[in-house]
DNA sequence: GATATATAATAAGCGTGCTTACTATTCAAG
DNA sequence: CTTGAATAGTAAGCACGCTTATTATATATC
């Protein structure tokens, strides 16, 4: 049944995210931008003006963690946060002059460290690995997610 | 070059290993045991009695998050410390009987999300999924890690 | 218009990783 | 034996995710 590597598929998924974060943070550490902040502030430069809720959407991370995310990069002079004119419980989201002249540098050192990654891996060997990957996060995100997703869908449907 | 997905390759992982995780954790929750802890839990009923400098080893985490990790799995009365006789400094770790008993059920329970996981993925993806998933660990960890693996490595070959 | 509900953001506190710095113990050299 | 380096473990404090709860503002309903 599993003797094949699926029964190693955790470790190896948590060990392949924590080799590649820490490449690219030993990369991107002499500016001061961690992979989390890389994360948002792509989101950021392509949509500006993004809502902090809007923004924990599209990363699929909770408020809260956007929250303080923004605090550091606010503190790191990535990003900055406005007043919505229309509706005051907003803080809408824009680049810096920094992080748009860091931007296209910071995208190649991220491609650096995939093909770093996949170096010995064939192009069909990798555009099997970005379906299955692509496979996996939709499984794990359509079905219940945790029965609190479940509710949240069935109040979507109803409305 | 890159209008295939290896842009996203970083994305792509982070998502799978995060929602993987929350999905064990979801199911393993009533048994109060985190992901980082059942990875911990298996090298331990592998290797009763290791000592935790050899756990970070083979966990590839540092002594000091393998000392609090063991904290609160001591705690949870998942894990002893006992005293090396023979060297003092050492705390060895044992696992106990509520772990032993466990085991088997959040093992067969990790494979049910890998299974979930895998919906719809056929036998050779699978295949082509691990190993590449071998190759960038190698690939990452082989290589200069940080330069000072590299350190660690020239020493290594030294002595 | 007043009241109830929903939404945006934040606060507090926890888990798991990290770096840096410390203590206790062992081992190697003199 | 004593001094010094190496090793095992821990403490303190940070980043980034979480849950739960709070504040401010908007919106819907009576």
């Amino acid at each position: 049944m599993v003797s094949d590597g699926i029964d190693r598929l955790g470790f190896l998924i948590h060990d392949v995210q924590r080799l590649m974060r820490k490449r690219f943070e030993a990369r991107a550490s002499g500016l001061g931008l961690s992979s989390a902040q890389w994360r948002l502030l792509v989101r950021v430069a392509k949509e500006a003006g993004v809502a902090q809720a809007r923004l924990a959407e599209l990363l699929e991370i909770e408020p809260i963690s956007v929250s303080r995310l923004v605090d550091r990069m606010e503190e790191g002079g990535w990003i900055e946060r406005r007043q919505d004119a229309t509706d005051r419980r907003v803080r809408m989201i824009f680049p810096t002059e920094k992080a748009n002249a860091a931007y296209a540098d910071v995208k190649s050192l991220a491609g650096e460290v995939y093909e770093e990654s996949l170096t010995g891996v064939s192009a069909e060997e990798r555009r099997v690995l970005i379906r299955v990957l692509d496979t996996i996060v939709q499984n794990l995100t359509d079905a219940e997610t945790s029965s609190l997703e479940k509710m949240k869908s069935a109040e979507g449907a109803a409305a």
